[in-house]
DNA sequence: TTCGCTTTTATAACGGTGTTAACTTTTATA
DNA sequence: TATAAAAGTTAACACCGTTATAAAAGCGAA
């Protein structure tokens, strides 16, 4: 009997449930205002059969927080594999890190934004990590048989790391200033000055 | 007869016995846990006294971030000064930046952080267009009469700030990864490549 | 089928938040 | 000294996250 299948199945659900109101009233309303409440009339429970399936709220937004970092490092392993050589390679991760952000306005700010990731949360993210890796490797075949060859890989990686966090951070705070043309330029800009102080 | 004058003065004291205590609250727990009514608390007056002087918690917020740009423009402008070649001088307000953050990290989380200024907020706060003015200047120093005289200032602007906060706040993600003097290291890498790629 | 046990769900409370309406006290003026 | 204005307080409203407690439902055994 597939009895306590079943029940295991509609637990699921009922977590899929939660996941999915509350993503739908970050939409509308943003992360400020999402409340444990407003999920549980969402879905047509109680408010107790939330902290059945999460501790607290945090621990919904961690679940969010972790599958922004999902998405993030799917998308640029992808972009990754579309060039062979690294210096194209950091330009196409940079690209696909800036479109991520801006397609997913909501999950970048929950990332980085708000709440500001301790290094305690972040480094229990395993996406967290393999994000470093891609782009640490990618370094590396940049710099390796190079005149920086003895680089400190991960200074350069925060390096790397800041520079489009910064571009991303301050379009958004005035998104209006300037166009997205402008900006992209602004990111191939960054990033090739970065690309050229590795390989110089 | 100074009647006026010292009730004026009275309400003044107050106002500013707010502010010193949403400080106090602030250093010792942090922006998200400041409350109204642990300020009321604090100064021995009732809650709505408050709202005598501030519209609203935000607008107590608004006006931290106004003290705080406040700093960090008189801070840059005196570092400003020190130095007479632009290029130096670049590099001198990135270093006064950054100590700033770090000296003011409750500071610098309230302008950058949470919340995230929108646009609308951010013109309204006059310092904010002086940080603006004077980089924008020293970068027009730098780039008058060079290769890239014609470059659109504004974005150099936006790319240099994008620099400074995006090292800063990744160094504040994870303070612990990087040593002082490594962070600053990076600092100094990214500054100079920038200002290299404005003159060459 | 009915009894009892376990799991699931709901009600209601605790202590907290920002904000404001209504009331009281103090203060200064005519 | 009566009166109008200012200052300050109490108490409420409508929320919030979280949890103790009670009720309901589901299920196995008698």
């Amino acid at each position: 009997m597939g009895l306590v299948e079943r029940r295991q199945r509609q637990k699921e659900e009922v977590r899929n449930s939660i996941l999915t109101a509350a993503w739908e009233q970050v939409l509308s309303e943003g992360w400020t205002s999402l409340s444990i409440r407003k999920i549980a009339d969402a879905i047509e429970y109680s408010v107790p059969v939330i902290y059945s399936h999460f501790a607290s709220k945090d621990a919904i937004l961690l679940e969010f927080t972790r599958q922004g970092f999902q998405r993030l490092i799917g998308q640029i392993k992808e972009s990754a594999l579309c060039e062979k050589e690294p210096a194209e390679r950091l330009e196409g991760i940079a690209q696909t890190y800036w479109q991520f952000a801006f397609d997913n306005r909501e999950y970048y700010q929950l990332m980085f934004g708000l709440g500001i990731p301790t290094c305690e949360t972040a480094n229990h993210i395993v996406e967290m990590r393999q994000f470093s890796e891609v782009i640490t490797t990618t370094i590396n075949q940049l710099i390796a048989g190079g005149p920086n060859a003895d680089a400190n890989v991960y200074l350069k990686f925060r390096t790397y790391w800041s520079i489009l966090h910064g571009l991303v951070s301050i379009q958004m705070i005035d998104s209006t200033a300037a166009t997205n043309k402008q900006s992209t330029a602004v990111l191939h800009d960054a990033v090739s000055g970065f690309v050229k102080s590795l390989i110089h």
